[in-house]
DNA sequence: TTCTGCCCTTGGCA
DNA sequence: ATGCCAAGGGCAG
């Protein structure tokens, strides 16, 4: 099935942007699972083409415009962010990069994992728990697995998870799993509260600090406005805008975003955070 | 209260 | 080879 598309979208940037981690490319077509449904997907131009299992195409491409935020009006967040000249120019360099709504509990465990970690073992460790703890799909003649639910999780266990790789992570994945199952954290709820009340309901979970609250936030909770600030942002935030100085705190940086960036901070944050990792990409 | 330094699992990379 | 680093956070002092 296709899926015609009239605004700017990159398909592959936005896949690999650091965002979703169960995306495989398999001879030109990205493969992964997303909210249950396995999906394989490639574009040409403006034309989007995929296959998904078990439901239907057409339920599964209602699906993906939801996922891929095809609802936003991108135009007047690029016009908003444009209005800081560095994101502007990586806007007009990387066209089509887009935020994507992805499920929270999965956004939840991936950021978790994300802790002093690379992506490539990010995406091995989320890989990991799905082939052990989720269940099987099948489309095309391949499998994959669906992402383990709190309590396939919970269920597993901290030590199971040790052994899959999570190291000191595994107890904070452990113990979010079984926060979700006794109502403590309502991830669904969250999408609807404001945005400094979910940040604070995710920072209870040990293992969740500010960074990675923000990114569970933007990527999964709809809060547009939530700025992640990790290693990469922190180093071109204080070069570029406070050059000279000692790198002021996390805090400070943070509050600067917040209302230098303004309602669409997380989709400017990610022009950031992809330009500079293209740019190192491109140094080597 | 806020800040600093150190630790934590694992593995890819130079 | 072996030390560094990776979309950080918890904890002690």
């Amino acid at each position: 099935m296709e899926l015609t598309i009239d605004q700017p979208f990159d398909l592959e940037s936005t896949l690999e942007s650091g965002q979703a981690h169960r995306w495989k490319k398999v001879d030109g077509w990205y493969s992964g699972v997303v909210r249950g449904e396995f999906i394989q997907i490639r574009q040409k131009g403006q034309v989007v083409e995929f296959c998904s299992g078990p439901s239907p195409e057409a339920t599964a491409a209602v699906m993906l415009r939801d996922y891929f935020r095809l609802d936003d009006d991108i135009h007047a967040i690029y016009s908003d962010i444009g209005r800081d000249s560095r994101v502007a120019a990586m806007v007009s360099k990387y066209p089509g990069l887009r935020l994507l709504r992805t499920e929270p509990w999965e956004c939840l465990v991936a950021f978790i994992c994300s802790a002093n970690n690379n992506i490539a073992r990010i995406h091995q460790l989320m890989e990991r728990m799905s082939d052990e703890f989720g269940n099987p799909i099948l489309l095309n003649g391949q499998t994959r697995h669906t992402f383990p639910s709190p309590a396939d999780l919970a269920e597993a266990g901290e030590a199971e998870l040790r052994r899959l790789g999570l190291g000191f992570r595994a107890p904070y994945v452990d113990q979010a799993a079984r926060a979700v199952l006794a109502g403590k954290l309502d991830l669904p709820a969250l999408v609807r509260a404001p945005y400094p009340e979910a940040k604070a309901a995710l920072m209870e979970i040990k293992g969740i600090g500010s960074k990675i609250a923000d990114c569970i936030a933007v990527f999964s909770l709809d809060k547009l406005e939530a700025f992640p600030i990790d290693v990469w942002i922190r180093r071109a935030l204080s070069e570029w805008y406070f050059p000279g100085q000692k790198t002021p705190p996390d805090r400070v940086l943070l509050e600067w975003a917040q209302e230098h960036f303004g309602r669409y901070g997380g989709y400017a944050q990610q022009y950031l955070f992809h330009g500079q990792r293209l740019q190192k990409k491109a140094d080597r």
